[in-house]
DNA sequence: CCAAAAGTGTTAAAGATACACCCATGC
DNA sequence: GCATGGGTGTATCTTTAACACTTTTGG
């Protein structure tokens, strides 16, 4: 910050990268769009776009998922992102040098998206069929697969992707389509349950989950962040 | 990345800015720069500066931590970098649109910052002295800190604080400081020594620690990263 | 001898794991 | 009834936490 003029720098161009992701049919996908143009006409590619003058990269972020998503405004604007990180190298973009901040964010399956725009062109794919992607992109989106997987073990994230009530059926889904594991369905329940603000009850009647089976009890994400102590996964790896 | 047009951008300035702590006397440090011009002048500031543009992010902090601090070309391109996030706010810089991405260093206690140049104005502060600092890097160190923190609970992180040959006293005390809290000597000496790859003995005589006491068996950091299970702080709480 | 810091051992509580088993529903 | 998924209980093992105690140094 020392030697400071503003003439003498070049421009740099700053974009958002998103990694959106949800459970669908017991696999994780992520929200992709098809590219209009070159570089890389036609091929799939995370959303995103160029911050604007006067907005926050997170703004920007926000503002890009709903211009290009269809996602609607209520959705994008409660939506829990979280910084993933900054993509700088510089032959990231063959047309000139372009930095990126990534973001990830975590939805409940919503319906395909649709909307006018290039909404047209989004739709959600499952994470094993997405590469290769446009740009650094298989790069961000596998950092954003390894910091959810990690995420889910300290934190009450898996409640991102539950509707607004879920059951601990659904619950325990995320966490074995996410790390790709089996887990043991009582000691799941205890550990849910005992780890305090994870989840709340709903009082009244219970849901149907699929057509068989007893129902299940009705729950709503509580009031805490972190867990502690943490949910390890079975075969501990991480970063 | 759907509408693009080079000249439709306004130039972004893109910035680096350092966290690079230590520990000393039982204090959590930070590297610091006196600024020399406005904004901010004379006030202190993380180190870092412009990326150039052929250069990523983190090259840029390398090169702008040797030209700042005076730390050894040795120290700082073996030095582990952790990007934090990117601060990307409007009106974070004063002058003109700066996106800053921000990086955490971890150092063993290094003499005093000397050299030419920039680094004349470098120097070790305790964190708790810090504040205020120019532009918005309270809020980076703030986030830095509590990073660091959460790190130490499940990677091998704390190593990065000592020297290449260490006492588990030492390693403690990192625990210690930087949690600010009082750990069990036996119970911590276990936990470290039964985790693979944390820390690997070094043969040969035992090293004084201070004057007094029994001399202590010496470590070197191991070939792990992550702890597991993780090394939870007393009191949970987290991100 | 005493203080200080390293290192060992022991015990009790808490948490994780692996099951066996019962309940409520659709077919 | 039977398959399916929800829910409860329990025995066992591992990990953590608290703390008593021994060892080796300097003064």
């Amino acid at each position: 910050m020392q030697d400071y003029d503003p003439g003498a720098f070049p421009p740099f161009a700053v974009t958002v990268d998103l990694a959106v992701c949800t459970v669908r049919e017991q696999r994780l996908h992520v929200l992709l769009v098809r590219r209009g143009e070159d570089p890389y006409q036609g091929a799939w590619a995370l959303p995103g776009g160029f911050v604007r003058p006067r907005e926050s990269a997170e703004c920007a972020a926000r503002r890009e998922l709903a211009e290009e998503t269809g996602l609607s405004q209520r959705t994008v604007e409660h939506l829990h992102l979280e910084q993933l990180r900054t993509y700088s190298d510089p032959d990231r973009d063959p047309r000139m040098r372009v930095v990126s901040v990534a973001y990830t964010a975590l939805l409940p399956d919503l319906p395909e998206p649709r909307g006018g725009g290039d909404a047209a062109h989004a739709q959600w794919m499952p994470l094993a069929s997405a590469s290769p992607l446009a740009f650094d992109h298989d790069r961000i989106l596998a950092d954003a697969y390894e910091r959810i997987g990690a995420k889910l073990e300290y934190t009450c994230l898996a409640t991102s992707f539950c509707p607004p009530e879920f059951t601990l059926g659904e619950l325990q889904q995320v966490y074995e389509t996410v790390w790709g594991v089996e887990l043991d369905r009582p000691n799941f329940r205890r550990k849910v349950l005992t780890t305090p603000g994870f989840v709340e009850a709903v009082e009244g009647a219970p849901r149907r989950t699929g057509g068989r089976g007893k129902p299940a009890a009705i729950y709503r994400a509580g009031a805490a962040s972190a867990l502690h102590p943490p949910l390890l996964r079975p075969e501990g790896r991480q970063s």
